[in-house]
DNA sequence: ATTTTTCTATACTAATCGGTCCGGAAGTAG
DNA sequence: CTACTTCCGGACCGATTAGTATAGAAAAAT
Protein backbone atom coordinates (compact mmCIF):
# COMPACT_ATOMS: atom_id res chain seq x y z
CA UNK A 1 0.00 0.00 0.00
CA UNK A 2 1.46 3.27 -1.11
CA UNK A 3 1.83 6.06 1.38
CA UNK A 4 -0.32 9.07 0.70
CA UNK A 5 -0.11 12.56 2.14
CA UNK A 6 2.92 14.63 2.93
CA UNK A 7 5.87 12.44 3.82
CA UNK A 8 7.58 13.04 7.16
CA UNK A 9 10.79 14.96 6.87
CA UNK A 10 12.81 13.11 9.48
CA UNK A 11 13.96 9.51 9.57
CA UNK A 12 11.83 7.79 12.18
CA UNK A 13 14.37 5.03 12.73
CA UNK A 14 17.26 7.38 13.23
CA UNK A 15 15.13 9.46 15.60
CA UNK A 16 14.29 6.34 17.58
CA UNK A 17 17.96 5.45 17.84
CA UNK A 18 18.77 8.93 19.07
CA UNK A 19 16.03 8.67 21.68
CA UNK A 20 17.37 5.26 22.71
CA UNK A 21 20.79 6.72 23.35
CA UNK A 22 19.37 9.60 25.36
CA UNK A 23 17.08 7.41 27.48
CA UNK A 24 19.92 4.97 28.02
CA UNK A 25 22.19 7.74 29.24
CA UNK A 26 19.81 9.62 31.50
CA UNK A 27 16.94 7.29 32.24
CA UNK A 28 13.25 7.85 31.66
CA UNK A 29 12.17 10.69 33.90
CA UNK A 30 14.98 13.20 33.63
CA UNK A 31 14.87 13.00 29.85
CA UNK A 32 12.66 15.87 28.76
CA UNK A 33 10.67 16.22 25.58
CA UNK A 34 12.81 19.20 24.66
CA UNK A 35 15.96 17.10 24.86
CA UNK A 36 14.29 14.33 22.92
CA UNK A 37 13.01 16.61 20.17
CA UNK A 38 16.43 18.24 19.92
CA UNK A 39 18.38 14.99 19.63
CA UNK A 40 15.83 13.61 17.19
CA UNK A 41 16.67 16.36 14.72
CA UNK A 42 14.92 19.40 16.13
CA UNK A 43 11.51 18.04 15.30
CA UNK A 44 8.43 19.96 16.42
CA UNK A 45 6.12 18.84 19.23
CA UNK A 46 3.42 18.15 16.66
CA UNK A 47 5.72 15.88 14.66
CA UNK A 48 6.81 14.14 17.83
CA UNK A 49 3.33 13.34 19.02
CA UNK A 50 2.14 12.39 15.55
CA UNK A 51 4.99 9.93 15.16
CA UNK A 52 5.31 8.50 18.66
CA UNK A 53 2.17 9.29 20.63
CA UNK A 54 3.71 10.26 23.95
CA UNK A 55 6.89 10.18 25.93
CA UNK A 56 5.88 6.91 27.53
CA UNK A 57 4.90 5.32 24.20
CA UNK A 58 8.27 6.37 22.77
CA UNK A 59 10.04 4.83 25.73
CA UNK A 60 8.21 1.55 25.27
CA UNK A 61 9.25 1.53 21.64
CA UNK A 62 12.81 2.34 22.68
CA UNK A 63 12.82 -0.58 25.10
CA UNK A 64 11.61 -2.91 22.37
CA UNK A 65 14.36 -1.72 20.08
CA UNK A 66 16.92 -2.13 22.86
CA UNK A 67 15.78 -5.68 23.49
CA UNK A 68 15.89 -6.46 19.78
CA UNK A 69 19.46 -5.19 19.43
CA UNK A 70 21.76 -4.69 22.41
CA UNK A 71 19.55 -6.89 24.58
CA UNK A 72 20.24 -9.83 22.30
CA UNK A 73 23.37 -10.51 24.32
CA UNK A 74 20.98 -12.42 26.56
CA UNK A 75 19.59 -14.55 23.74
CA UNK A 76 21.67 -17.60 24.73
CA UNK A 77 19.49 -17.92 27.81
CA UNK A 78 16.61 -19.07 25.66
CA UNK A 79 18.61 -21.08 23.17
CA UNK A 80 18.00 -24.66 24.17
CA UNK A 81 20.53 -25.94 21.66
CA UNK A 82 23.19 -24.62 24.00
CA UNK A 83 24.33 -26.49 27.06
CA UNK A 84 22.93 -24.63 30.11
CA UNK A 85 26.38 -23.77 31.36
CA UNK A 86 27.38 -22.32 28.02
CA UNK A 87 24.15 -20.37 27.79
CA UNK A 88 24.79 -18.73 31.15
CA UNK A 89 28.46 -18.11 30.50
CA UNK A 90 27.82 -16.60 27.10
CA UNK A 91 25.08 -14.38 28.49
CA UNK A 92 27.32 -13.08 31.23
CA UNK A 93 30.34 -12.53 29.00
CA UNK A 94 28.36 -10.91 26.21
CA UNK A 95 26.56 -8.69 28.71
CA UNK A 96 29.86 -7.65 30.23
CA UNK A 97 31.25 -6.71 26.85
CA UNK A 98 28.12 -4.96 25.64
CA UNK A 99 27.58 -2.92 28.78
CA UNK A 100 31.14 -1.61 28.80
CA UNK A 101 31.43 -0.78 25.11
CA UNK A 102 32.01 2.93 24.72
CA UNK A 103 30.39 3.37 21.33
CA UNK A 104 27.07 3.63 23.19
CA UNK A 105 26.02 4.42 26.77
CA UNK A 106 27.37 2.06 29.43
CA UNK A 107 25.34 -0.12 31.74
CA UNK A 108 21.99 -1.71 31.02
CA UNK A 109 18.87 0.20 30.03
CA UNK A 110 16.64 -2.44 31.59
CA UNK A 111 18.37 -2.22 34.96
CA UNK A 112 19.11 1.50 35.05
CA UNK A 113 16.48 3.06 32.82
CA UNK A 114 13.81 3.74 35.42
CA UNK A 115 15.35 3.37 38.86
CA UNK A 116 14.17 6.79 39.99
CA UNK A 117 10.50 7.15 39.24
CA UNK A 118 7.70 9.23 40.67
CA UNK A 119 4.53 7.29 41.47
CA UNK A 120 2.77 8.42 38.29
CA UNK A 121 5.37 6.65 36.18
CA UNK A 122 5.04 3.36 37.98
CA UNK A 123 3.94 1.66 34.71
CA UNK A 124 7.30 2.48 33.18
CA UNK A 125 9.09 1.08 36.19
CA UNK A 126 6.93 -2.04 35.97
CA UNK A 127 7.79 -2.46 32.29
CA UNK A 128 11.50 -2.77 33.07
CA UNK A 129 10.87 -4.84 36.19
CA UNK A 130 8.94 -7.34 34.09
CA UNK A 131 11.86 -7.53 31.68
CA UNK A 132 14.28 -8.19 34.54
CA UNK A 133 11.94 -10.87 35.79
CA UNK A 134 12.12 -12.48 32.37
CA UNK A 135 15.90 -12.65 32.71
CA UNK A 136 15.59 -14.22 36.13
CA UNK A 137 13.27 -16.85 34.76
CA UNK A 138 15.67 -17.50 31.89
CA UNK A 139 18.56 -18.07 34.24
CA UNK A 140 16.50 -20.21 36.54
CA UNK A 141 15.33 -22.29 33.58
CA UNK A 142 18.94 -22.87 32.54
CA UNK A 143 19.88 -24.10 35.99
CA UNK A 144 16.84 -26.36 36.10
CA UNK A 145 17.67 -27.69 32.69
CA UNK A 146 21.19 -28.43 33.86
CA UNK A 147 19.78 -30.42 36.75
CA UNK A 148 17.34 -32.21 34.48
CA UNK A 149 20.15 -33.02 32.05
CA UNK A 150 22.30 -34.34 34.85
CA UNK A 151 24.93 -31.63 34.50
CA UNK A 152 24.24 -30.42 38.01
CA UNK A 153 23.15 -32.53 40.95
CA UNK A 154 20.04 -31.22 42.63
CA UNK A 155 20.90 -29.77 46.03
CA UNK A 156 19.99 -26.77 48.19
CA UNK A 157 23.23 -25.11 47.12
CA UNK A 158 22.38 -25.47 43.45
CA UNK A 159 19.08 -23.76 44.16
CA UNK A 160 20.98 -20.64 45.15
CA UNK A 161 22.67 -20.46 41.76
CA UNK A 162 19.92 -18.55 39.95
CA UNK A 163 19.91 -15.78 42.54
CA UNK A 164 23.69 -15.63 42.61
CA UNK A 165 23.96 -15.42 38.84
CA UNK A 166 21.12 -12.95 38.43
CA UNK A 167 22.43 -10.68 41.13
CA UNK A 168 25.82 -10.64 39.47
CA UNK A 169 24.27 -10.00 36.05
CA UNK A 170 22.27 -7.05 37.30
CA UNK A 171 25.19 -5.80 39.35
CA UNK A 172 27.27 -5.48 36.21
CA UNK A 173 25.05 -2.60 35.14
CA UNK A 174 26.19 -0.63 38.16
CA UNK A 175 29.84 -1.48 37.69
CA UNK A 176 29.76 -0.72 33.98
CA UNK A 177 28.06 2.60 34.61
CA UNK A 178 30.75 3.40 37.16
CA UNK A 179 33.46 2.82 34.60
CA UNK A 180 34.56 -0.80 34.92
CA UNK A 181 35.96 -2.20 31.68
CA UNK A 182 35.04 -5.37 29.84
CA UNK A 183 38.22 -7.20 30.76
CA UNK A 184 37.65 -6.72 34.46
CA UNK A 185 34.05 -7.92 34.41
CA UNK A 186 34.88 -10.77 32.09
CA UNK A 187 37.56 -11.99 34.47
CA UNK A 188 35.04 -11.91 37.29
CA UNK A 189 32.68 -13.99 35.16
CA UNK A 190 35.42 -16.59 34.79
CA UNK A 191 35.77 -16.81 38.54
CA UNK A 192 32.02 -16.89 39.06
CA UNK A 193 31.62 -19.78 36.64
CA UNK A 194 33.90 -21.82 38.90
CA UNK A 195 30.98 -21.96 41.30
CA UNK A 196 28.94 -23.70 38.64
CA UNK A 197 31.80 -26.07 37.90
CA UNK A 198 32.19 -26.89 41.57
CA UNK A 199 28.61 -28.18 41.44
CA UNK A 200 29.11 -30.10 38.19
CA UNK A 201 28.29 -33.79 38.39
CA UNK A 202 31.29 -35.02 36.43
CA UNK A 203 34.11 -33.01 37.93
CA UNK A 204 36.84 -35.44 36.93
CA UNK A 205 39.40 -33.37 38.77
CA UNK A 206 37.80 -31.62 41.73
CA UNK A 207 36.85 -33.08 45.06
CA UNK A 208 34.66 -30.95 47.23
CA UNK A 209 33.61 -30.90 50.83
CA UNK A 210 29.91 -30.86 51.81
CA UNK B 1 24.81 28.77 74.58
CA UNK B 2 21.08 29.16 74.93
CA UNK B 3 18.94 29.35 71.85
CA UNK B 4 17.24 32.65 71.27
CA UNK B 5 14.44 33.52 68.89
CA UNK B 6 11.35 31.58 68.02
CA UNK B 7 11.97 27.85 68.20
CA UNK B 8 11.18 25.78 65.12
CA UNK B 9 7.92 23.94 65.36
CA UNK B 10 8.95 20.71 63.67
CA UNK B 11 11.47 18.11 64.73
CA UNK B 12 14.43 18.50 62.42
CA UNK B 13 15.60 14.96 63.02
CA UNK B 14 12.23 13.42 62.33
CA UNK B 15 11.91 15.56 59.22
CA UNK B 16 15.30 14.36 58.04
CA UNK B 17 14.24 10.76 58.58
CA UNK B 18 11.08 11.33 56.60
CA UNK B 19 13.10 12.86 53.76
CA UNK B 20 15.49 9.90 53.91
CA UNK B 21 12.62 7.48 53.44
CA UNK B 22 11.21 9.46 50.54
CA UNK B 23 14.56 9.85 48.77
CA UNK B 24 15.29 6.17 49.35
CA UNK B 25 11.99 5.18 47.79
CA UNK B 26 11.95 7.46 44.78
CA UNK B 27 15.49 8.65 44.26
CA UNK B 28 16.78 12.19 44.09
CA UNK B 29 15.28 13.78 41.02
CA UNK B 30 11.68 12.59 41.04
CA UNK B 31 11.31 13.61 44.67
CA UNK B 32 9.82 17.09 44.57
CA UNK B 33 10.01 19.80 47.18
CA UNK B 34 6.26 19.56 47.58
CA UNK B 35 6.48 15.88 48.45
CA UNK B 36 9.37 16.56 50.80
CA UNK B 37 7.63 19.40 52.59
CA UNK B 38 4.50 17.30 52.89
CA UNK B 39 6.21 14.25 54.36
CA UNK B 40 8.28 16.43 56.67
CA UNK B 41 5.12 17.61 58.38
CA UNK B 42 3.67 20.10 55.93
CA UNK B 43 6.36 22.60 56.58
CA UNK B 44 6.50 25.80 54.55
CA UNK B 45 9.10 26.55 51.88
CA UNK B 46 10.58 29.19 54.16
CA UNK B 47 11.01 26.69 56.97
CA UNK B 48 12.46 24.17 54.58
CA UNK B 49 15.10 26.45 53.18
CA UNK B 50 15.94 27.94 56.55
CA UNK B 51 16.53 24.49 58.00
CA UNK B 52 18.16 22.67 55.10
CA UNK B 53 19.35 25.18 52.52
CA UNK B 54 18.31 23.45 49.34
CA UNK B 55 17.09 20.19 47.94
CA UNK B 56 20.63 19.12 47.15
CA UNK B 57 21.94 20.11 50.60
CA UNK B 58 19.12 18.11 52.18
CA UNK B 59 20.01 15.12 50.06
CA UNK B 60 23.64 15.32 51.09
CA UNK B 61 22.56 15.38 54.71
CA UNK B 62 20.25 12.44 54.04
CA UNK B 63 23.12 10.47 52.54
CA UNK B 64 25.27 11.18 55.58
CA UNK B 65 22.49 9.96 57.85
CA UNK B 66 22.00 6.87 55.72
CA UNK B 67 25.69 6.07 55.91
CA UNK B 68 25.71 6.61 59.65
CA UNK B 69 22.78 4.27 60.21
CA UNK B 70 21.67 1.73 57.60
CA UNK B 71 24.99 2.02 55.79
CA UNK B 72 26.77 0.73 58.86
CA UNK B 73 26.09 -2.79 57.61
CA UNK B 74 29.27 -2.22 55.62
CA UNK B 75 31.33 -1.25 58.65
CA UNK B 76 33.03 -4.67 58.87
CA UNK B 77 34.88 -3.79 55.68
CA UNK B 78 36.98 -1.27 57.57
CA UNK B 79 37.28 -3.21 60.79
CA UNK B 80 40.79 -4.59 60.72
CA UNK B 81 40.22 -6.64 63.84
CA UNK B 82 38.12 -8.93 61.68
CA UNK B 83 39.61 -11.58 59.46
CA UNK B 84 39.21 -10.37 55.85
CA UNK B 85 36.95 -13.24 54.97
CA UNK B 86 34.67 -12.52 57.91
CA UNK B 87 34.61 -8.84 57.09
CA UNK B 88 33.42 -9.55 53.56
CA UNK B 89 30.94 -12.19 54.58
CA UNK B 90 29.43 -10.05 57.30
CA UNK B 91 29.17 -7.09 54.96
CA UNK B 92 27.37 -9.15 52.36
CA UNK B 93 25.02 -10.86 54.79
CA UNK B 94 24.19 -7.70 56.68
CA UNK B 95 23.60 -5.84 53.44
CA UNK B 96 21.31 -8.58 52.23
CA UNK B 97 19.25 -8.43 55.40
CA UNK B 98 19.18 -4.63 55.60
CA UNK B 99 18.21 -4.10 51.97
CA UNK B 100 15.32 -6.54 52.15
CA UNK B 101 13.88 -5.42 55.48
CA UNK B 102 10.37 -4.13 54.93
CA UNK B 103 10.26 -1.62 57.79
CA UNK B 104 12.03 0.80 55.44
CA UNK B 105 12.47 1.08 51.66
CA UNK B 106 14.20 -1.85 49.99
CA UNK B 107 17.45 -1.73 48.06
CA UNK B 108 20.37 0.59 48.64
CA UNK B 109 20.18 4.38 48.58
CA UNK B 110 23.79 4.65 47.46
CA UNK B 111 23.26 2.39 44.47
CA UNK B 112 19.74 3.42 43.49
CA UNK B 113 19.40 6.96 44.77
CA UNK B 114 20.57 8.85 41.71
CA UNK B 115 20.65 6.44 38.78
CA UNK B 116 18.51 8.70 36.61
CA UNK B 117 19.94 12.19 36.65
CA UNK B 118 19.80 15.12 34.29
CA UNK B 119 23.18 16.70 33.56
CA UNK B 120 22.61 19.57 36.00
CA UNK B 121 22.47 17.14 38.91
CA UNK B 122 25.72 15.43 38.03
CA UNK B 123 27.21 16.46 41.41
CA UNK B 124 24.58 14.39 43.18
CA UNK B 125 25.33 11.43 40.97
CA UNK B 126 29.03 11.91 41.68
CA UNK B 127 28.38 11.96 45.42
CA UNK B 128 26.90 8.47 45.35
CA UNK B 129 29.46 7.23 42.83
CA UNK B 130 32.22 8.29 45.20
CA UNK B 131 30.55 6.37 48.00
CA UNK B 132 30.32 3.25 45.83
CA UNK B 133 33.98 3.67 44.99
CA UNK B 134 34.70 3.72 48.71
CA UNK B 135 32.98 0.34 49.03
CA UNK B 136 35.02 -1.03 46.15
CA UNK B 137 38.22 0.09 47.80
CA UNK B 138 37.11 -1.45 51.07
CA UNK B 139 36.48 -4.79 49.47
CA UNK B 140 39.71 -4.63 47.52
CA UNK B 141 41.59 -3.80 50.71
CA UNK B 142 40.10 -6.84 52.43
CA UNK B 143 41.22 -9.13 49.64
CA UNK B 144 44.69 -7.61 49.66
CA UNK B 145 44.86 -7.99 53.40
CA UNK B 146 43.89 -11.62 53.04
CA UNK B 147 46.75 -12.11 50.61
CA UNK B 148 49.16 -10.24 52.86
CA UNK B 149 48.03 -12.32 55.81
CA UNK B 150 48.49 -15.51 53.87
CA UNK B 151 44.83 -16.38 53.89
CA UNK B 152 44.73 -16.22 50.12
CA UNK B 153 47.53 -17.04 47.74
CA UNK B 154 48.24 -14.24 45.28
CA UNK B 155 47.10 -15.24 41.81
CA UNK B 156 45.37 -13.72 38.80
CA UNK B 157 42.15 -15.42 39.88
CA UNK B 158 42.29 -13.86 43.33
CA UNK B 159 42.61 -10.48 41.67
CA UNK B 160 39.16 -10.95 40.18
CA UNK B 161 37.63 -11.38 43.62
CA UNK B 162 37.11 -7.69 44.39
CA UNK B 163 35.17 -7.13 41.17
CA UNK B 164 33.15 -10.29 41.67
CA UNK B 165 32.24 -9.40 45.23
CA UNK B 166 31.50 -5.75 44.51
CA UNK B 167 29.34 -6.57 41.51
CA UNK B 168 27.33 -8.97 43.64
CA UNK B 169 27.04 -6.46 46.46
CA UNK B 170 25.74 -3.75 44.16
CA UNK B 171 23.53 -6.21 42.33
CA UNK B 172 21.70 -7.00 45.55
CA UNK B 173 20.23 -3.50 45.45
CA UNK B 174 18.43 -4.40 42.22
CA UNK B 175 17.23 -7.75 43.47
CA UNK B 176 16.05 -6.34 46.78
CA UNK B 177 14.19 -3.56 45.00
CA UNK B 178 12.57 -6.16 42.80
CA UNK B 179 11.30 -8.04 45.82
CA UNK B 180 13.85 -10.71 46.67
CA UNK B 181 13.84 -11.65 50.34
CA UNK B 182 16.71 -11.83 52.80
CA UNK B 183 16.80 -15.60 52.92
CA UNK B 184 17.27 -15.90 49.19
CA UNK B 185 20.09 -13.37 48.99
CA UNK B 186 21.72 -14.74 52.11
CA UNK B 187 21.79 -18.22 50.61
CA UNK B 188 23.44 -16.80 47.50
CA UNK B 189 26.05 -15.18 49.71
CA UNK B 190 26.82 -18.57 51.19
CA UNK B 191 27.44 -19.98 47.75
CA UNK B 192 29.47 -16.97 46.69
CA UNK B 193 31.75 -17.29 49.70
CA UNK B 194 32.68 -20.78 48.48
CA UNK B 195 34.67 -19.01 45.77
CA UNK B 196 36.74 -17.34 48.44
CA UNK B 197 37.21 -20.64 50.23
CA UNK B 198 38.28 -22.33 47.04
CA UNK B 199 41.18 -19.85 46.94
CA UNK B 200 42.06 -20.26 50.61
CA UNK B 201 45.66 -21.20 51.31
CA UNK B 202 45.04 -23.69 54.10
CA UNK B 203 42.31 -25.82 52.63
CA UNK B 204 43.04 -28.98 54.60
CA UNK B 205 40.38 -30.69 52.59
CA UNK B 206 40.22 -29.24 49.10
CA UNK B 207 42.54 -29.82 46.19
CA UNK B 208 42.18 -27.49 43.27
CA UNK B 209 43.29 -27.48 39.70
CA UNK B 210 45.06 -24.42 38.21
C1' DA C 1 -6.39 21.24 -11.19
C1' DT C 2 -8.65 19.95 -7.29
C1' DT C 3 -9.27 17.10 -3.43
C1' DT C 4 -7.48 14.39 0.21
C1' DT C 5 -4.16 13.17 3.36
C1' DT C 6 -0.47 13.84 6.37
C1' DC C 7 2.94 16.36 7.67
C1' DT C 8 5.31 20.80 10.11
C1' DA C 9 5.68 25.41 12.48
C1' DT C 10 4.12 28.25 15.92
C1' DA C 11 1.64 29.74 19.62
C1' DC C 12 -0.24 28.10 23.57
C1' DT C 13 -2.11 25.49 27.64
C1' DA C 14 -2.31 24.20 32.73
C1' DA C 15 0.63 22.36 36.06
C1' DT C 16 4.72 21.89 38.42
C1' DC C 17 9.60 22.69 39.15
C1' DG C 18 13.10 24.64 42.76
C1' DG C 19 13.44 28.72 45.16
C1' DT C 20 12.55 33.74 47.20
C1' DC C 21 10.34 37.47 49.75
C1' DC C 22 7.70 39.63 53.19
C1' DG C 23 4.88 40.43 57.09
C1' DG C 24 3.62 38.73 61.27
C1' DA C 25 4.01 35.30 65.10
C1' DA C 26 6.57 33.43 68.93
C1' DG C 27 10.01 32.91 71.59
C1' DT C 28 14.44 34.86 74.64
C1' DA C 29 17.36 38.72 76.65
C1' DG C 30 17.76 42.86 78.95
C1' DC D 1 7.83 46.41 79.18
C1' DT D 2 11.02 46.82 74.80
C1' DA D 3 14.39 44.97 71.73
C1' DC D 4 16.06 41.32 69.26
C1' DT D 5 16.18 36.95 67.06
C1' DT D 6 14.25 33.29 64.65
C1' DC D 7 10.56 30.90 62.45
C1' DC D 8 6.19 30.41 59.89
C1' DG D 9 2.25 31.07 56.36
C1' DG D 10 1.43 32.42 52.03
C1' DA D 11 2.02 35.00 47.97
C1' DC D 12 5.02 34.96 44.44
C1' DC D 13 9.14 34.23 40.98
C1' DG D 14 10.80 32.72 36.27
C1' DA D 15 11.65 28.45 34.12
C1' DT D 16 10.33 24.11 32.60
C1' DT D 17 7.18 20.16 32.35
C1' DA D 18 4.26 17.10 29.05
C1' DG D 19 1.08 17.89 25.81
C1' DT D 20 -2.47 20.54 22.34
C1' DA D 21 -4.80 23.51 18.91
C1' DT D 22 -4.53 25.72 14.67
C1' DA D 23 -3.11 27.02 10.33
C1' DG D 24 -0.68 26.12 6.43
C1' DA D 25 2.68 23.37 3.53
C1' DA D 26 3.67 19.34 0.72
C1' DA D 27 2.88 15.28 -1.26
C1' DA D 28 -0.36 11.60 -3.57
C1' DA D 29 -4.92 10.43 -5.60
C1' DT D 30 -8.43 11.65 -8.59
Amino acid sequence: MARTGRPREFDRDRALDAALTLFWTQGYEPTSLNQLKACMGDISPASFYAAFGSKEALFREVVQRYLATYGQVMAPLWDETLAPRDAIEQTLRRSARMQTTRSHPTGCLIVLGACNCSPENQPVQALLAAERERSRKGIRACVERAVADGELAASPAVETLPTLLTTFLHGMACEARDGDRAKKLDAAVTTLMQVWDSFAVKPGRVSRSR
